[in-house]
DNA sequence: TTGTAAGCGTTATCAT
DNA sequence: ATGATAACGCTTACAA
C-alpha cells in the first residue's frame, strides 16, 4: 500500500504539501497540485484512514449501535441512517447490544474508542444516568427511541403513549370491551408507553382494565404465540386481542389459525409498528405506523446539523404515530 | 481520555509494561501488573483502538459488505457473522453495497483503509476479476453467496441451481404442466443458477421450456406484484407459479388475493429462501429453505480459522438447499 | 522482568 | 505557496 511518502517523494513536494491536495483545505498551486494528483493516480494511493483519524482526531464516521441486526424493525432504521449518511459521504460503522448492559456499554466503548465523530444509539439496558454521563463526554450522541428530559435535543423519539391509545381506541370503537393486551417486556420503555396509551383508551371508554387479561410477552412472534394459548387457558372471554408489536401480532396469528379460530370473526387482532410485512399476513394487519425509517433518517439529520455543520436541515424530535386501518379487526 | 502515558505515570512504570500488561504478551511480574491495572481502573483508561491499529497493523475487526441493511435475508446474515466474531471477541464493521458497482468498491476501500483484519463480502456488482485482484492483497477475503473458481476456497455458497431444480420439481410432481416463471435479475448470478435448475427439472419431466411464461422480476414484493399482472396479461395459462425468492411471491400472494384468485386452489405458488416470514403468510409458502444465518456464521468461522488462528474450526464451503413443503402449492 | 526509542501514516503548526 | 517537524497513542524490536 502506497503510503504519502512516496506520493510525495513522486510527485516531488513535501509530505504537508500532499497533505492539503487530499484535503483541499489549503491554497496550492495548480500546478503542484496537479502533479501531486498525478502521483497519487500513478501508486493507486489510498490514504490510511486509521492514520489519519489518529492525527486528526476525527473519522468521518458515526457510530451506530442497535440491539440486533436482523429483524425488519432494526433493519429499517440501519438503512434509514446510513443512506443519509452514505449521501453525505459519511460512513456508519454498526455494532450491536443485544439488550444486554455488559453488550451495550461494551458496543459503546467499541466505537468511541474507534473515533466515530458522533454515536446513535439505540440502546434499552444501560440507564439513563450511564447515558447522560456519555453525553457529558466530548463525543456527542443522538438517543433514538428513548426518550430523557436531560437531554431532550439529543433524542428521537415516538410518541408510544399516544399510538397505544389509538389503537385501543380503534378497537373500543368497534365496539368491543372485553379487551385482551399481549405486552412487551416491562422493563422497556416503549412497551410500557404503549400500555399507558391503551389504559386511558379504556378509561375513556369508562372500560375497567382488567389485569388478567394483560399477557407480557417479549416483542417476538413466539412470545405472541404463547400469549394467546396463555390467555385463552386462563378462560375469561374476549373478542378482541391488541398486541404491543406487530411481530407477536404474526405469532397470534398464527397461533389462531392453528387452534381453528377465524381472525377477524371470532377475535379481532391488532399490531404496532407497522412492519413491512403486515400486510401481507393473514388477514392483513391494523396497526400503528412506526416511521422508523424516517427516524433513522432523523438521526443521522441531526449529527449532520451538529457535527458536520450542515446548518439548514431541520430537526424534527418527535415522530407521530398513525392508525393504519386493514383487515385483522373489525366490528364486533 | 487517558492515555497510556498517564497510566505509565500513575503506575510508575514504562510506556511498554504498560502496553504488554493490555495484551497480556508478555513476562510481567503480578506486582507491577496489579500496579498498572490499578492505575488503569483510576484513570478510567480505555486503550485508543486507532494508535492501536496504526502501531500493529491489526484491528479485532472484520469487515463486513451487503447489499442492504434492510430486509430479511441480509439481517439473518449479518446476525450470524456478527454473532459468531462477537463470541471471538472480534469486532464487525458493517457498510453497504447496494448492488452498484462504485459504492460496492466504495465501501471495500472504506473497509481496507479502517484496516480491517479481513473481509466479509455479499458483493453482486463488482467483476470476478476484481475480486481475483483484491485477493491478491494483504488483506484476507472471505465471498459469500457467490462462487469464484479461481477462489473456491474462500467462497461460502449455496447449491442455487440445486434449489432452483428441487422446487420445480416439487410442483411437477404435484401434477402441474403449465408453469410459469417469475426471476430474479437476469445479472444476478443467484438467479440465474435458480433457472438453470428450474429448467433442468422441466426438461427431466419433458415439459418444453416456455420463454413466455417467464417474467424477470428484481427480487422484491413489487417485482412479484408486476409479475403476475403481467403474466395473467399475456393471456397463457398455467397452473403454477415459482418464483425466485419468497419476497417476490409475497407480492404474487398478495395480488392474487387482491384479484379474488384462490391459492393454491387456482394457482400454486413457491418462493424461494424461506425467510422469516414464510411461514407466516396466508396459505403459508412451499419454499426452499436458504441457511443463510449458517453460512453468515460460517463465513466469520472462516475467517476466524485464516486470520485469528483458530485451527480446529471446520469449514463447509457449500451449503445445500432444501424444499420445505407448506400450502401454497398443491395437488393439481 | 523492565525500559528506551523508533516507527505506524497522517495532520497541523510553524517557518520560509 | 511550500517545506520542516512535532504531535497523535500505541506496538515492538532491542537493550539493559
Amino acid at each position: 500500500m502506497a503510503t504519502i511518502y512516496q506520493v510525495s517523494d513522486l510527485a516531488g513536494v513535501s509530505l504537508a504539501t500532499v497533505s492539503r491536495v487530499m484535503n483541499n483545505n489549503a491554497k496550492v498551486s495548480d500546478k503542484t497540485k496537479q502533479k501531486v494528483l498525478d502521483a497519487m493516480k500513478e501508486l493507486g494511493y489510498r490514504p490510511n484512514a486509521t492514520a489519519r483519524s489518529l492525527a486528526s482526531n476525527r473519522s468521518d464516521s458515526v457510530g451506530l449501535l442497535v440491539p440486533e441486526l436482523h429483524g425488519p424493525f432494526f433493519g429499517q432504521m440501519m438503512g434509514g441512517t446510513e443512506s443519509e449518511l452514505r449521501d453525505a459521504g459519511k460512513h456508519v460503522i454498526i455494532t450491536t447490544g443485544h439488550s444486554d448492559v455488559d453488550k451495550e456499554v461494551d458496543g459503546i466503548e467499541f466505537l468511541l474508542s474507534r473515533n466515530c465523530d458522533a454515536l446513535i444509539l439505540h440502546v434499552e439496558a444501560v440507564s439513563d444516568e450511564y447515558l447522560i454521563e456519555l453525553h457529558k463526554g466530548k463525543v456527542p450522541i443522538v438517543i433514538i427511541n428513548r426518550y430523557i428530559e436531560e437531554m431532550a435535543d439529543r433524542c428521537i423519539t415516538l410518541d408510544n403513549a399516544l399510538g397505544g391509545y389509538l389503537i385501543t381506541k380503534s378497537v373500543l370503537e368497534k365496539g368491543h370491551r372485553e379487551i385482551a393486551y399481549i405486552s412487551g417486556p416491562k422493563w422497556k420503555d416503549d412497551s410500557n408507553q404503549r400500555i399507558k396509551g391503551h389504559k386511558k383508551a379504556l378509561e375513556e371508554f369508562n372500560v375497567p382494565f382488567n389485569e388478567q387479561l394483560m399477557y407480557q410477552g417479549d416483542f417476538t412472534q413466539t412470545g405472541g404465540c404463547d400469549g394467546l394459548t396463555s390467555l385463552l387457558d386462563a378462560g375469561i372471554p374476549f373478542t378482541a386481542l391488541v398486541c404491543g408489536n406487530d411481530e407477536m401480532a404474526s405469532g397470534v396469528l398464527a397461533t389462531a389459525r392453528q387452534k381453528g379460530m377465524d381472525v377477524p370473526k371470532e377475535l379481532s387482532v391488532t399490531g404496532f409498528d407497522n412492519i413491512i410485512y403486515a400486510s401481507l399476513l393473514f388477514p392483513t394487519l391494523t396497526t400503528i405506523d412506526y416511521p422508523i425509517r424516517q427516524m433513522g433518517h432523523m438521526a443521522a439529520k441531526l449529527v449532520l446539523k451538529d457535527v458536520y455543520d450542515k446548518k439548514k436541515l431541520e430537526i424534527r424530535h418527535q415522530f407521530i404515530p398513525k392508525l393504519v386501518e386493514r383487515n385483522s379487526a373489525i366490528i364486533v
